[in-house]
DNA sequence: AAGAAACTTGACCATCTGGTCAGATTCTAA
DNA sequence: TTAGAATCTGACCAGATGGTCAAGTTTCTT
């Protein structure tokens, strides 16, 4: 009130609290209904009712259903980018990989319904977010495995195609929330606190072992019946 | 003609020679649809245009959208479960393991659709095959560990919890199905038969190694810059 | 205090789509 | 050949749904 002009550029960023409240609940909403029956299944009126607003409020924030998506996704991919830093060059890679396979796991157990809704875009041949595959995660790549080819090359680890290591990474580590539903049946019943960190234990090893990095996962000797 | 009872019988099986090349045809047609842009997405106009026939002929042969999408999840359940038999207990752990896993990345090579919809539909949750899941799936891990369990005993592979082997190997084979546009983004176009078959090695590799068994990648070496 | 801007919302509409139906045509068995 | 079954199909309908709109209410700014 001081400063006016100041205070303008200040208060900008934060596009009036009422906003600001109402589109994170409504992307919230919109990001479980979403995960469970896709972009056409979902209804506008059901993400509306869910937020505890009519649908007309919904309207008025995101001009289409689309742009609500497309706003769910810009959320999801903020997310996603920012898991991505722990996987430093530099450091061990030992410790380096099993660190971001954790964070990809964590990442699976706090945000199921974000990893869901992803992974729908993409099956769907990711119409609406090439632009995200093609520059950020095509570079992003590009540049975490000069890690590993520097790793391979000091015999650090086993040799095989960075790109190919990513793939892999992903797939294990998102499968634990997009296929929960094949997992619960598997294992008979859902994932505990306790069961999710077993599973975590088991991806690291598989990862680890993978690159030529010796990992004995430790809770498995129960199952085969002895300490040795 | 000549035994008429008996020619019942025999002729029961393939219910009309009209029906059965419809139903085929929609089918493959339903599959492509349905992985594309999901159920609720689909129309039957569309799907039916794509088989050359009329809406009301689709639903003449499928009484629902319901029971045409069941019907090809049915038909991409006995695809998959097909598939799994070359795992067999008794043989050399490496050629069982790599034999699956070659199996799995043929599926997803030849079937890309059929591998799209089964994943959304457990995405979803799985509402139309729980059965499946906790009846025969379950089953079929249940078996297939022993052979697992048997080769730790003997101290023949690394020790890992084998339920969470199926869901790994699982996941990495069919996100090459499920994610090609994100593997055609990184990789910088989409995955030739040449390229499809050095995703297969690198992907044996990775399961081979993490069960502790070595494998070098083929085709490496020339990223590396020299052939060691 | 007051005017402007932001927000709220019920009523309404055009379109799309799954499914019906009745009548026509083709196939099959005897 | 012929009756009955199977197949085919255009016209039609009812409900659902994304989006509009205009008239309000609240919040912010000065």
């Amino acid at each position: 009130m001081a400063f006016p002009q100041r205070a303008q550029t200040i208060e900008r960023p934060e596009k009036g609290r009422i906003r600001a409240a109402n589109e994170a609940l409504l992307l919230r909403a919109a990001e479980d209904v979403f995960a469970r029956v896709g972009f056409a299944g979902a209804t506008l009126e059901e993400i509306a009712g869910r937020a505890n607003l009519p649908k007309a409020n919904l309207i008025y924030y995101f001009k289409t259903k689309q742009g609500l998506y497309r706003a769910v996704l810009d959320h999801i991919l903020d997310l996603w980018l920012a898991q991505t830093d722990v996987f430093t060059e530099g450091s061990d890679p030992r410790e380096a990989i099993e660190r971001y396979v954790r964070a990809k796991m964590d990442f699976s157990r706090r945000f199921p319904s974000a990893s869901k809704v992803f992974a729908t875009e993409i099956i769907a041949g990711a119409p609406e977010i090439s632009g995200f595959l093609n520059q950020d995660l095509r570079a992003l790549v590009a540049e975490k495995a000069e890690a590993l080819l520097a790793w391979m090359r000091d015999g650090r680890i086993a040799r095989f195609d960075p790109r190919h290591f990513f793939h892999m990474v992903w797939a294990v580590t998102q499968t634990y929330a997009d296929f929960d539903a094949q997992i619960r049946a598997i294992q008979g019943g859902p994932l505990g606190e306790r069961q999710f960190a077993d599973a975590t234990e088991e991806v690291v090893g598989f990862v680890l072992r993978s690159c030529g990095l010796a990992y004995l996962s430790p809770q498995v000797d129960h199952i085969l019946g002895h300490r040795s």
